[in-house]
DNA sequence: TAAAAATACTCCATAGGTATTTTAT
DNA sequence: ATAAAATACCTATGGAGTATTTTTA
């Protein structure tokens, strides 16, 4: 393939994201005929089409897709060389993409930021909230340098860096705070309520129920841990969240916390990287700084319930 | 890294092989100024020196280093991609870069070669003899295809594909034709003729005779198989050779060939290739046609004494 | 007929060439 | 003193712009 250049890899790529030669040659700053001319030049390096143009609609070729692809992987090396260079920089200094899962960030990202600002003054962080999924995804495609989610990923190509462990409590109208806390099949028959879709929270809670399946339960979704805490002061049901988010959830509100009897319910917090990513043994360092800190405490308004139940 | 180019890319690399501007410049077809803009546009957008520029000789910096080493994955995706466009153009055709060990060269080539020009006859194989470690290199680095050796290599970027299993026998003087077969500990007794250091024969036949360490042994290098037996011919001591070796390399020398009785030392030969290599499903393809030739026949002037010996 | 891509052409940025100077051994 | 790289300057290719035509749903 002599004669590509970055370019053209590039105008492929972004016009196989916006299907689209106009809107696909705006987001690259070019105009529309530059774009297609230049499409137009690697067809014939390619000697074969890229693109089905179909009047209205354009689609990639089967040759064009796997073209593409590939050009990703290499315009995402491309990426990393800057990286490297700002690895030589010394300590990590400049941008960092870091990305955080909802059920984590409320509770922990003040303490993320004033830790790294602190160790790292050098560093510009920048934030995405988003769930797990969509971060994995962005951080392989180069979008994102970091990520605190809920180990494990077990995605061969991210490295995996544990900061704590945190159990899982269960919230209840404090009308119930004298009840003993419930077992997992217990807690089947109650109203649970939980994140929608998509949120690894969810399935985890779910998953110590033991209502992995499909089968038709007692569920209600909220799409924030405060939104499920403000339902039970309503008295619309029981859920569950991590410890993390007690003193913060449970402030002003007639819930009671109550935590499970081992084997408690509990989920692993860490860092997600690129193994490629050449700031790795930067990225490593700040995972040391963030371990430094612990885990966000569960204390503070530790309620006095929660020992009475468990006692 | 914004802006940077392929070519820049390139420059570097070739820079980095030759360490010298002006045959770095030729091995490019530009001239000397040529790659100097190009190199220093390249260290302003790094924005640190990635060369060193000491009078006579120039030296990569360590920035330098890590950025060539990236960048040469960088353009090895650049590669692939026509070789992906290869792949779409239906059965294996154009180049095909083969590898082989000097210990299988002579006696499976010729095979090799008729299979592949009568099942794919739009291939054009190019070849290169050398041991393993040289062949393994050059796959990695991409420039090589596909090689033939012996298995397993145990490197996660290649994939393994075996052809066949096949014995090693030994050689000894006609003389001693009807003595009995010696045992591995009787043979590190004898002096024993080896191919010299990097043949991954020599390891694997010093391996069945127990003598991997570094101890001082009667022993004596050649250069090739054909070699060591015509000095066994002339007396000089006892060797091994591989089964698909016999036909051509005992034709018409004072040896006689023995069979070692189970377990007798063999050794897989098979074929690895890049596991990104885009080729990788007609690679396969080329294995499935090669597997089917089978071990090159050990047999046609099969010794009598062999089977004397060995029943 | 209307939206979208291709074509025609023009321009200028820049990669690369030649000639020369600077530098370091 | 000499080999090697940098600099100066020039040229030409080609990437990108504007204006326009062609295509097809």
């Amino acid at each position: 393939m002599i004669g590509v250049t970055l370019k053209q890899l590039r105008y492929i790529c972004a016009l196989d994201r916006h299907r689209h030669f106009g809107r696909a040659a705006e987001s690259c700053s070019i105009t529309q005929p530059a774009l297609s001319q230049q499409i137009k030049e690697l067809e014939a390096l390619v000697g074969a089409p890229l693109v089905e143009r179909g009047g209205r609609a354009i689609r990639m070729t089967a040759l064009g897709a796997a073209f593409v692809a590939r050009a990703q992987t290499i315009l995402l090396g491309v990426e990393e060389l800057s990286d490297l260079v700002r690895a030589a920089e010394g300590p990590l200094a400049g941008r960092l993409r870091l990305g955080i899962i909802p059920t984590v960030a409320p509770y922990f990202l003040p303490q993320v930021i004033k830790a790294l600002s602190h160790d790292l003054p050098g560093l510009e962080v920048e934030m995405r909230e988003a769930v797990t999924k969509s971060l994995i995804a962005d951080l392989t495609e180069g979008a994102l340098d970091l990520a605190i989610v809920a180990l494990p990923i077990s995605e061969p190509s991210l490295r995996e860096y544990p900061l704590f462990d945190e159990d899982f409590v269960l919230v209840r109208p404090r009308a119930d705070a004298d009840r003993p806390v419930p077992s997992p099949e217990a807690l089947q028959a109650m109203r649970l309520l939980l994140l929608e879709e998509g949120h690894c929270f969810r399935d985890q809670a779910l998953s110590f129920c033991e209502m992995s399946g499909p089968q038709p339960r007692q569920v209600m979704e909220g799409s924030s841990l405060s939104t499920l805490v403000q339902m039970v002061g309503a008295g619309m049901g029981v859920t569950l969240i991590p410890e993390m988010a007690v003193p913060l959830e449970t402030r002003s509100t007639a819930v009671a916390i109550a935590r499970f009897p081992a084997p408690a319910p509990r989920r692993s917090i860490g860092l997600v990287w690129r193994r490629s990513n050449p700031l790795s043994d930067q990225l490593q360092r700040i995972g040391e700084i963030l371990r430094r800190l612990g885990a966000p405490r569960g204390g503070g308004v530790e309620p006095v319930n929660a020992r009475a139940t468990a006692s």
